[in-house]
DNA sequence: GTTATCCGGACTACCACAGTCCTGATTGTT
DNA sequence: AACAATCAGGACTGTGGTAGTCCGGATAAC
């Protein structure tokens, strides 16, 4: 199906969160604002810490605040530090110690222009793009900032 | 990880064995040829037949038949065919019914030209294009493989 | 010292995928 | 007509990764 983790879309989310604000913000803070569990947003952003898209303040008046703008956060470096590189079968580059057959297997490494198709669009688009496609044309705040009261 | 499935590389690996030959060919055929488990292939076939892309013959001297030439089989098509439709998120178009918070979730539908983007690198590109990638002139795999661990 | 926050991992439940197999339906061969 | 070969369509199970939670420890402000 090709489907991405549900870890991306809420980084995703998370990054979009944390670029409205201004300083630092916390994991339960953002976990309100987004109506995300608090676990997994903490989750998300120590991944996202670890792939140097987040700087984290520690102690008391710590959170997180990003390290990039928006239009410098392709989307393909939120899959890779979430999901991990990008490969889209095991034998592209990283991983060639998987087939099981590869003397005589007639696909070796012909998924790599594949791959790297994919891997050049998702380069194309950053968060900012994905953030402007959801401002239609008026300017309905409500939209970007919403609260998760009936979420139950 | 963004990866697809095996069957995947499989159902490349069969078409484009498919394509090879002249005539019909038979499942244990094929699987003999490619060194995939015959099980394996005959699903693979099976799901490839669903997706129109073989057509098959049935009864004793039965068997496979490419539908279209490669050059008119983009990676998409199999992709979609086997893993079923591209789909990043749960919500890009036809499962919105997926998120629990769709009226406040700021991601409602950001994913979709992601997905289009994808769509199209995948389409742009053809089991013509991966098989030319692999006959260089003579099947010498060695060459363009860097090292081989031996794994088995 | 206390409190709030991040850090790093372990842990479990679940679900999609991978692979196999079985019972029919169809068709050519003897 | 009987037989053999092949596909059709499902069911079935094991495995692996993902989703989500949680805990003890470190750090820094108050
Ligand atoms: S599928 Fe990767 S070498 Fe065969
Ligand atoms: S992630 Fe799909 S609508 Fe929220």
């Amino acid at each position: 199906m090709l489907r991405l983790s549900k870890l991306t879309d809420y980084a995703v989310v998370v990054l979009v969160r944390l670029a409205g604000m201004e300083g630092v913000q916390t994991s339960p803070g953002i976990a309100a604002a987004t109506g995300i569990p608090e676990p997994t947003v903490a989750k998300v952003l120590k991944t996202l810490a670890a792939g140097d898209l987040v700087s984290s303040q520690r102690g008391a008046k710590g959170g997180y605040r990003l390290n990039r703008d928006l239009a410098a956060i392709p989307v393909s470096d939120v899959i890779a530090a979430v999901d991990g590189p990008i490969a889209l079968t095991a034998c592209v580059d990283g991983s060639a110690s998987e087939c099981e057959s590869q003397g005589l297997c007639p696909m070796r490494g012909r998924w790599d222009p594949v791959n790297d198709a994919i891997q050049s669009a998702l380069s194309r688009i950053t968060l900012a793009d994905m953030q402007v496609a959801l401002l239609p044309a008026f300017r309905t705040p409500v939209a970007q900032v919403p609260f998760q009261s009936a979420a139950e």
